[in-house]
DNA sequence: GCGAGTATGTTGCTAACAGCAACTTATTAC
DNA sequence: GTAATAAGTTGCTGTTAGCAACATACTCGC
């Protein structure tokens, strides 16, 4: 005899069709509201399509868990007013960011917006727990003020090759191999946590609140002081790869018959050189001056010129609409405004280049906080089918 | 008064949110039986998680339109037989390859299955519309023997730039700038047209029925007469880029300091220079002996570095599961067989290539041709929601 | 050769979701 | 103060996929 259906009915139930398209449009409108800061409903039900009714019954499951809710309506026009709708700001997402020399904790909103940052001084070969140790007691004080704010999880930005699974697989300027972040920061601090590459956080920030929004194809290249690292978007999400690593480009082989240091793009377009040159510490900008002194400028217009190589290959084999450049990048183009964009449309593959915008970082230091956090404000529990 | 409602009601009609479920599924199950040829209605089941009632009415549907078609039962097992479902095979698709010398022209089946072709020679400066009128005559013939078969379909692979529209906007081999070829066809076949990359056709095939079958992040690489090209694919769908563009990898530079006819990939690894090293046009691999003279191997010793140094680069920055080799250079990977994989392997950055598998294509020359079929095949008229 | 076992397709039914149309509400314009 | 306009709400419908019971058709073992 079979076993009695009746002791299946209560089990892992699985009428997952419909459940995955309201979880969908769940998720399009919450991304409406989280990027787009508030938003009329109305604007809501022309921008995603949907019928005003399942506008209203996908905001009412939205607020009634707490996630967005309605300010009085904005007029504008005749006709009945349309409430604003945003996100609540009583919920919040702890962002760290460990870096060589230094560790980078932030409580940031769900629409991207920081609340809180700190950014401590972190001893070399300090141990993944300890830095998580850290930003567990830096945290812990800067919520203690606003006993209002709940945190909802952990995103964490490494300079390294992080899978999906949120572990770092090589981390070479830290000297972490294999190590299990995201899972020891759930325990450390009792809360979901997730791992991504520091580039990939940066391009996820600037797609939803700074200079590649309203680009669907972009590719976002950010120089740090761990070299340069790029992720791309093809269609509005981002090129993963097999195992979450893409995007690895600043070890792209471009001067193959060169000597070994003088091989790969991050070797000739590099900060450290740079601040070689200057006899400072780069933060963010060349310093008024510092660009008339010749062989600065020779130096800039040099890497500047393997960048332009190096982008020229990257805008052929991906075809972005965009280019925007983060971290050391960003000074480099700012140092000859726009000849980035002039090099590449005129060097890459008719007509690949033809439309390609070269643009700088909007966020600044702030994308890879933000982006951080934004690995868990993409993932809401709302957007999970509710079977948690 | 506004207008009466009445009157709106027999316009455009969108419920569409279900009818792209349906619409999702009906493609699953297409594609499963298109591209793993006859399957067992059962496995359909198994494969996509979908309910039997729900693969029931899939299937209803399909066959009713004429797209597929049961056989009896292979039993396999105890229980009752389970039907296996195979595309129909009386409605074809024309594939038209167009290259600088040559035209070529093919019926194939909805599963891939090439049923006739012919190569005819193409004078030089032939015009797109002299290509098309003469593939047309060819394809008369060919399908003047077989009454049964039906048309459905014309696709074109363009060794060139050709954007989601079907219009060639660059194809320096042929010559060709701003040729919206698609619609040309469509003019001269009387049947949709659509047209693409031959890359990124191969890559197609070679998903569908060749080495990259199972790979849901690849990237296939083309050697073909008119230099390299690449598609990628990633999450199981092509990248397509703002333009559909992407993929022309052969353009990237990675000599940057060397002369300027020996700075870009293609320019290093290129079929052309072993032609006039062996003296002979190359077809598709390396005669007996060949490989024995001490300058053919140092050449081709050299190449494979060239094509070392760069797949590491494309490897690091898409992280692809597989590379699969076409062309010329699936031959230069056959003269020295496995040594690309362990060199990529060895030097990209650890642990992006370590799972790296660096196949030859399966299809051979077949990959183009089928590939500009399945351009057509991926968007039979029964995913589209039924409102044409 | 015939029944037990088993896997499969089929049939009515249910739940969920989005879309629609009519109704209600809230503001602007005159 | 009334008409016009636009937006949220409500009840209903159509479609879809999932479920459970049933019917079917084969294999295996005696």
């Amino acid at each position: 005899m079979p076993e009695p259906a009746s002791t299946l009915a209560a089990e892992p139930r699985q009428p997952k069709a419909t459940e995955q398209l309201r979880a969908a449009n769940l998720a399009r409108v919450l991304e409406l509201v989280r990027h787009r800061g508030p938003i009329a409903r109305a604007a809501l039900t022309e921008e995603t399509g949907l019928n005003r009714s399942t506008i209203g019954a996908v905001l009412a499951q939205l607020s009634g868990e707490g996630w967005v809710s309605a300010l009085d309506g904005t007029a504008e026009g005749p006709g009945r007013p349309s409430p604003v709708v945003h996100v609540t700001t009583d919920r919040v997402i702890l962002a760290i960011s460990p870096e060589i020399d230094s560790l980078e904790c932030a409580v940031v909103g769900i629409g991207g917006d920081i609340r809180a940052r700190r950014v401590i001084d972190a001893e070399p070969s300090l141990s993944p727990q300890g830095y998580l140790n850290a930003a567990h007691r830096v945290l812990d004080d800067l919520l203690a003020d606003a006993s209002e704010l709940t945190p909802i999880g952990v995103g964490i930005a490494v300079p390294g090759l992080v899978d999906s699974d949120g572990v770092v697989r090589n981390a070479p300027h830290l000297g972490w191999r294999e190590v299990s972040l995201a899972s020891a920061a759930e325990s450390v601090f009792g809360l979901p946590a997730r791992a991504a590459n520091d580039a990939a956080c940066g391009a996820l920030a600037e797609r939803s609140w700074g200079a590649a929004s309203s680009a669907s194809d972009f590719v976002f290249v950010n120089g740090g002081s761990s070299g340069i690292g790029a992720s791309m978007f093809s269609g509005g999400s981002r090129i993963l790869g097999a195992n979450g690593f893409a995007g690895e480009w600043g070890h792209a082989v471009i001067n193959a018959r060169g000597p070994a240091h003088e091989q790969t793009l991050e070797q000739l377009v590099s900060k450290r050189r740079m601040e070689r040159l200057l006899g400072r510490h780069f933060v963010d900008r060349f310093e008024t001056g510092e660009l008339a002194r010749p062989e600065v400028r020779a130096e800039v217009d040099a890497q500047l010129d393997v960048l332009a190589l190096g982008l020229r290959s990257l805008v052929n084999v991906c075809n972005p609409e965009r280019i925007v450049l983060g971290g050391y990048l960003s000074a480099l183009e700012l140092a000859r405004p726009g000849w980035l964009a002039g090099a590449i449309r005129d060097s890459a593959l008719h007509p690949v280049g033809a439309g390609v915008d070269v643009r700088t970082a909007q966020l600044g230091t702030n994308a890879i906080t933000i982006g951080a956090a934004e690995l868990i404000a993409e993932r809401l529990p709302v957007l999970e089918g509710g079977h948690a």
